[in-house]
DNA sequence: TCATTGTGCTACTATTTCGGTAGCATTGCT
DNA sequence: AGCAATGCTACCGAAATAGTAGCACAATGA
């Protein structure tokens, strides 16, 4: 068996489909899937407002290995969030830009939970 | 050998700490780490108008395994996102409901996904 | 009283995913 | 040609997760 024949992804989540966790397909759930993926959140945050190398986005995300952020990648263009436009890089598509805007409210909201936290 | 001292958990996120992928303790990257685990959105999705005892939330996240399960509730509770009512079952916090209310209009946003990515 | 059912887990192993390093093909300098 | 930067893929050990079994406890009810 040839190495590259091999799955080594875990499917891709995609509304319509069944994903990990959901037979149904409903989008919530594909969202939640390809969301709930290690460093994808991370990923998405660090090229919120601004596009970023391969390498350069690598290194904002703490030198996250480059097999994972490959992946995650893949998977997020491959949902229409990201996009790659050569010689420049890694940036957030239309509609992962509107997406995003709904995350920034988190910022408040983790400072929040961190004065809490704290006491 | 002891199991209470063999480290079978991820350090818990919480904002002021290191987290996996910033040593900044930014209470928004400490955030990421929580809700970026594996079911973790999903575990909140599932009780984010509800209260769900143990084996309930566990078929309600098509029968996540128990030990995954145990460890996200242990990490939601300990970030006080989540809380568990004897006799009752886990539901959001106070402070985890203003973070559900964030995070409901993605439900929109998967929806129109789901027409753009199928056509 | 003694099953029976439900609950909230933990233990254990197998499988999958991730982390970390090396390195390659391509492109663009100079 | 040489050199550096970019966008990866391969490989493999480590860590997280899945899957199954089962335990301790409480409540119910015959």
């Amino acid at each position: 068996m040839n190495a590259s024949t091999r799955s080594r992804s875990p499917s891709l989540p995609a509304p319509g489909r069944a994903v990990r966790g959901s037979a149904s397909g409903r989008p919530i759930m594909a969202l939640l899937d390809l969301l709930g993926r290690r460093w994808a959140l991370r990923i998405l945050w660090e090229i919120r407002e601004t596009t970023l190398s391969f390498r350069a986005l690598q290194s904002a995300c703490d030198d996250i290995s480059p097999s994972v952020l490959s992946r995650r990648l893949g998977e997020l263009r491959a949902a229409g969030i990201v996009e790659h436009q050569p010689a420049e890089g890694y940036r957030l598509s239309a509609e992962g830009e509107r997406l995003l805007q709904m995350l920034l409210p988190l910022t408040r909201w983790a400072e929040d939970w961190s004065r809490r936290q704290r006491g």
